[in-house]
DNA sequence: ATTATCTATAGATCTATAGATAATGC
DNA sequence: ATTATCTATAGATCTATAGATAATGC
């Protein structure tokens, strides 16, 4: 029996990586409407559409960019979830500097989230849901914190976690137009450790 | 004599402000790149090639949009500047509710701000500096209180300015993202008072 | 035989210009 | 006379498809 159908070989599987690559880099400096993929074909080493042949249309090269990006931000993500109240919170310190080791996965996701922030478009789904998801956790856990009496108990988890987002991606925007002159690193551990202190029961 | 030359009749500058408005609209929902001239004009209700003559380049017209949206977010800085130290910080407060009073300028301003994060254009100077000298504001309010004794002396005026940035900026996006869900103004005003909490002297 | 890539091109936009025409204000 | 707008079109992209050809793995 020969290859499977649908069975990649290892060129290819190398030429859609290249292809992925120079996809990420070019969105992530010039949107998704501004990179065309004649540009991002030139940039991986084929034509257009040799790109195409990989990837059926421009759309579809672009969820697997976003997809390529969450399984390596999930590494990053399963850090935090691992652990549940407090402990979570005060992993929350570290986030920043886990965003600042890979500066084009920070643009690209800045770039992409604002780029699709009112169309209808399922990239728009897939922020409002990751959006969601990601303050849900945080408002998990400071409930959590704060019944376990690690915190105060009156404190408000839908705002302390849709604040620490948004700490996190004002210092990303922050980050990238001051050229690494604002720390994301920095600014996210004096906030969570600021915010702690702040709802620190008694 | 007749009228000046380059003064402009009543009716071309109805015309003009329509285009403008129109302009506000759709940067804000699509972006510089993502809408057309030919949607632009469609919606103020002329052709193309009569915008136009109005606004030479498209990138003519995105620059006046720009100034246009500064003049009026003008007024509720000078609110904020015209007090000093922290009775500035205190004004802090208010300012996610006045963001929240114009959501098309408010996208408008997102959406352009992360579509030139990192292109060397005029729009990213703009961006760039209007960032810095924000920071550079707050960041002296946060001395100025120091110093008078309303806030601790040893207290990190440049990371409290961005992280304050930060918050109403990450909250634009979670405001825009959730349809309004999370709120700006609320988020806004217990991160400021929160922070002033934290850092009130002893 | 299958997988990967290319050449060539269709068809849709998009920005901008040239030159004609209509509306307005003096 | 000046200001505003239109028609028509050039010229540049851009996404995507069709069909041919090259490279690879069994």
């Amino acid at each position: 029996m020969t290859t499977a159908p649908g069975t990649r070989q290892p060129r290819g599987r190398a030429r859609r990586a290249a292809v992925l690559d120079a996809a990420r880099r070019l969105f992530s400096r010039q949107g998704f409407k501004g990179a065309s993929l004649a540009a991002i074909a030139q940039e991986a080493g084929l034509t257009d559409a040799g790109l195409l042949y990989h990837f059926p249309t421009k759309n579809d090269l672009l969820l697997a960019v976003i997809a390529q990006g969450d399984e390596e931000q999930d590494a990053a993500l399963a850090q935090v979830r691992a652990a549940r109240g407090l402990p979570l919170l005060h992993r929350m310190a570290a986030f920043g500097a886990d965003l600042e080791a890979d500066p084009i996965l920070t643009a690209l996701d800045v770039t992409l989230a604002a780029e699709h922030l009112q169309d209808g478009s399922a990239i728009n789904a897939y922020f409002v849901d990751r959006y969601e998801t990601f303050r849900a956790m945080l408002a998990e856990a400071f409930r959590e914190a704060a019944q376990a009496g690690d915190l105060r108990a009156d404190l408000d988890a839908e705002v302390e976690a849709a604040n620490m987002t948004a700490v996190l991606d004002g210092l990303r925007l922050q980050w990238l137009l001051s050229s690494g002159a604002v720390s994301m690193a920095g600014g996210m551990r004096a906030y969570v450790e600021g915010a702690l202190a702040r709802l620190s029961p008694r």
